[in-house]
DNA sequence: TACCTCTTGGAAAACATTTTCCTGGACGAT
DNA sequence: ATCGTCCAGGAAAATGTTTTCCAAGAGGTA
């Protein structure tokens, strides 16, 4: 089962061995090649991968971090990750942060004692200056030991980057929303501390504020960035009471949520509240009405983020890649009935 | 960096170093082992993981292989095992086969090569003789090297398993139905050769049988186990005519597409066609009409699975873990309209 | 033929840990 | 006091590769 029994076996020195079975820079004689190759199929041999990781000092691990993978919207990032790494004969190893902002430099800490060649930071990030300092210095080791980083939506850090522009997509949806004759808005605007909700909520805003729309203070609701953050969030909405015509709320699975609570509440979706969302995970084609969002290539942006940090030559800094949203439009969004 | 610089620093032995940093049987002095923990933080020391991995002859890793990771029944699965490895201080390496039942295989023996702790299988097993001795072959090996192997829905392999009553809850939901007042039934049946599709078509026709109710065959129509295989199965379904009242499909990811593909047709559901899926995926509390399906605990299982790999002694033969599926009765099922 | 270069093979160092085995001292019992 | 037992500490072997360095032979040129 070790590569020096192989060798014994085919009657060649350890470094010949070695040299055929991974294929060195070195060339090998052609007889000693099959010799060893014979051996080693028929000893069933599979190379010590912890033992090629010491002596290299580098892993075929790519990491993968998220907040939680049952979320489409990261489960979608995973799907593309997975897939560009699987191509290049990497494995991937998951770690996921439940949100908490400590776990991702810890992961990160995992993965470089791992002497991991990757990592795919996905997930937005908290406006927090400790967690982000951290994290910063986090990535610097991992990069130093040779390591590469390339980050999903987390602007600012010391890594390759892919942004959606979450601030001219909201904008462009308000316009949208405008254009079909709504003036009043009400936004479920997610957490106060994470860059994309904040993001969102801006420019959002400025595009409202471009137009001369004011927008209310008790319209704007905040609240966790998950299903349930999206249900509760309208509850207090309504609760409140509220005069908008259309429901904007800052990610699709908050607008889920946000769809199921205006159901129990009893409203009709689009006749008593138009509502976007904006990612365009792959569930939303399945809700009815079919939701109106911003669509985010997801898969793409988390095959592009892998092949960043493992195709592409290490930029002398930080590489910012833009991805642009598209305005979809469906039948969650209709102009305000004529009240 | 390494733990020899750390014990020189500290004026200690290697072995004492390497004795307090990760606490082995042995005592040291309280002296000392004061002395190595501040050298340690003192010098920002990591441990190398490979190096670990190969002194001992296994790792913190567990690997998790699925299908599809965008497929909200692992991603589900997926939050179980990772939630649990995390808890016991392991990292999961997830890999994903494309349904291709050789890349199973494959990614157990990479996992092998890591020296994995364990590895969790979930996904539904072709009934393929050849792939299935191979993969035996290969967790026989595994285990054989020391690691553990727990499977989820892969009944019949050499390790211990968590097995969804698929007969049984399809049974179960065909009683539920004819008591709905439902007796023409089709099926969307799923692939041909899928252990789990064929048990459930097989519960559920038995318990029409034992009703005393006829399935014509042109009421069964095979497909792919995607939400776009339950599109074009439904497609086909309609195409060829039915005269069903009621539309059994053997997987909740199908029975999405199958809604959709419904919708499209004008059909209403339930007042045209009641349909039932099966798994309970979380996605589907949203639809509307929300899914009258078969429960089952995906996350639990996911746990599951990885605590009998993780933490459960070695049992001398494999344990079987049934899990028995729960009739949910939700909108998209009614007695059939009096036409 | 003598010298130089190039290629192929092997011996051994290097990688960073864990763990076995040995040594010396402390302590308790006879 | 002597022996035995236990315990903390260290030296060194062991883990399975890769890679550097050396040697020997082949082939070409002066």
């Amino acid at each position: 089962m070790t590569l020096e029994q192989v060798a014994r076996h085919a009657g060649v020195s350890l470094a010949t061995a070695s040299r055929v079975i991974n294929g060195s820079t070195r060339q090998v004689g052609e007889k000693l090649r099959e010799r060893v190759t014979a051996s080693a199929r028929e000893l069933g041999y599979l190379a010590n991968a912890s033992a090629q990781t010491l002596a290299r000092n580098t892993s075929s691990l790519v990491g993968l971090i998220v907040h939680d993978i049952s979320d489409p919207y990261f489960s979608s990032i995973a799907a593309g990750v997975t897939g560009c790494a699987e191509q290049e004969g990497l494995i991937v190893v998951l770690g996921t942060t439940g949100r908490a902002p400590q776990r991702e430099s810890d992961l990160l800490a995992t993965l470089r004692s791992h002497r991991a060649r990757a990592v795919v930071l996905a997930g937005s990030r908290s406006i927090d200056e400790e967690s982000t300092r951290r994290l910063s210095a986090e990535i610097a080791m991992f990069t130093r030991q040779g390591g590469r980083v390339a980050c999903v939506t987390q602007e600012g850090l010391p890594a390759d980057t892919i942004v959606p522009d979450n601030h001219n997509g909201a904008a462009a949806l308000a316009r949208h929303l405008i254009a079909q004759g709504h003036h009043r808005f009400a936004i479920l605007a997610g957490p106060t501390d994470l860059r994309t909700a904040r993001d969102r909520l801006d420019g959002f805003h400025a595009a409202l504020s471009n137009a001369g729309i004011e927008l209310a203070h008790h319209n704007v609701v905040h609240g966790a960035f998950t299903r349930d953050g999206g249900y509760e969030s309208t509850r207090r909405l309504l609760a409140a009471g509220t005069d908008a015509t259309c429901l904007f709320v800052v990610n699709d699975v908050m607008a889920t949520g946000a769809m199921a609570a205006l159901r129990d509440a009893g409203l009709r979706i689009p006749q008593d509240l138009s509502v976007a969302g904006f990612d365009d995970i792959p569930t939303l084609r399945d809700l009815t009405p079919a939701l109106t969002t911003v669509r985010l290539p997801l898969e793409w942006m988390g095959e592009e983020a892998a092949r960043l940090a493992l195709r592409e030559e290490h930029a002398a800094s930080p590489r910012v890649i833009p991805v642009l949203g598209e305005v979809v439009q469906r039948e969650s969004t209709a102009p305000p009935s004529q009240a």
